[in-house]
DNA sequence: GGTGCGATGTATCGGTCCGATACATCGCGG
DNA sequence: CCGCGATGTATCGGACCGATACATCGCACC
């Protein structure tokens, strides 16, 4: 997931690890807290291994403008390379269980813009597909298991479903924008493209975890 | 924060992995997918060398009675000790930055019966804190660096903001419920005598099961 | 009467990612 | 002149996951 959206970021701009770990979080700051140095600077190092990108000292300007009596500290700029964008394109077209959990989803609904219609429809409806089945399993636990689960329990479980039922609501309607040929939804600039009630209870916590 | 979920279902009944793990499924499957054995038994073993629990075979009943020709095979009943009662007391009891995370939270919420009046509170307001602040990041995000950022990255980020402001109004119904007295619908007062089964509604004769 | 298949059951291994930590530079206000 | 928060690079131990392996049981299907 990680390797994605590094690749998916430095296609955007050359950057250091730093302002990497911004971007991302910036990026994915809906979905995830933000991302460990712990995990970017190995993944880093890895993807260079693998020739996806290359790194280099920053260069000090030309050397003759201030001369770097205060020895320049390394930041070290990271660049995609050909392979990496093949990589990239090739890790965003392929869908399987994993793009449909909430971290692999969020990553790749972040990079939508750099996918085609036809995977982003396929990954939209996989994602419905997956949330509809957590919805059950919650539906089923909420009837007929209900006296063996305290209250608190039960209002976490309630809360859950209410959260996946939101959730498949508004994957309907990005499907349906997507097979009538817009972009996402229309930002809603207040009155006239409107939908009626739209700031109205939204899905709690449940795009995200995950860190789960 | 496994630890803390097999040592809180341990206190209800002596278990066996595998029953473990559909426990563990059912109580926190509004907020993650399913607990790995990758990552079950390895925290069982961890938990035994701690002394917080104790495994046993399972006896064949009384030998007398089937023979065993087809011997019975290995299953492994874990038990909670004494020390792991404590252990799982100052665990509930304990807050920290952990506890607000989405996985975290979760945890604690869904073993709130177990846990006093007073933590509950502290971690119903801190989760409160940490879920208005990523609000206010989402908010900034989507107000000022709104057009460096594509439409599905913003749509994601609308989503993610819907999120937390109703999740806050969720855990301000509960904190609101908490302080005038009453548990999320049912009281329950988890006290030490830690028994299975606790005590089933009392006066309360609303056993509701909603079908949507 | 066999045969396959899904549920039950225990267990390991490699890999991803996180949290804590360490260390260094820079600009700024007190 | 000193501390302090932002910028910046980097490692280490540990938690957790996904894939995999293997074995038993009951049951439906042919």
């Amino acid at each position: 997931m990680l390797e994605l959206a590094i690749l998916g970021l430095l296609q955007e701009a050359p950057m250091h690890g730093y302002e990497l770990r911004k971007e991302l979080t910036a990026k994915l700051g809906a979905i995830r807290a933000a991302i460990s140095y712990g995990s970017l600077y190995p993944t880093l190092r890895r993807l260079q291994a693998a020739g996806w990108i290359t790194e280099a000292a920053e260069t000090p300007a030309t050397a003759e403008e201030v001369p770097a009596l205060t020895s320049r500290r390394g930041r070290v700029v990271y660049t995609i390379t050909a392979e990496g964008k093949e990589r990239f394109a090739q890790l965003i077209a392929q869908t399987g269980p994993e793009t449909y959990g909430d971290t692999g989803f969020g990553v790749h609904f972040a990079f939508f813009s750099r996918t085609d219609r036809a995977t982003r429809l396929r990954i939209l409806e996989g994602r419905r597909r997956t949330i509809e089945e957590r919805r059950e399993g919650l539906r089923d636990m909420l009837g007929r298991a209900a006296e063996r689960l305290d209250a608190y329990t039960l209002e976490l479980q309630r809360h859950g479903l209410e959260a996946c039922e939101r959730e498949v609501r508004w994957l309907e309607e990005l499907i349906a924008n997507e097979r009538s040929g817009r972009a996402p939804t229309v930002p809603n600039d207040g009155t006239a493209g409107g939908r009626r009630e739209d700031n109205s209870p939204p899905p709690p916590g449940e795009s995200r975890k995950e860190r789960p």
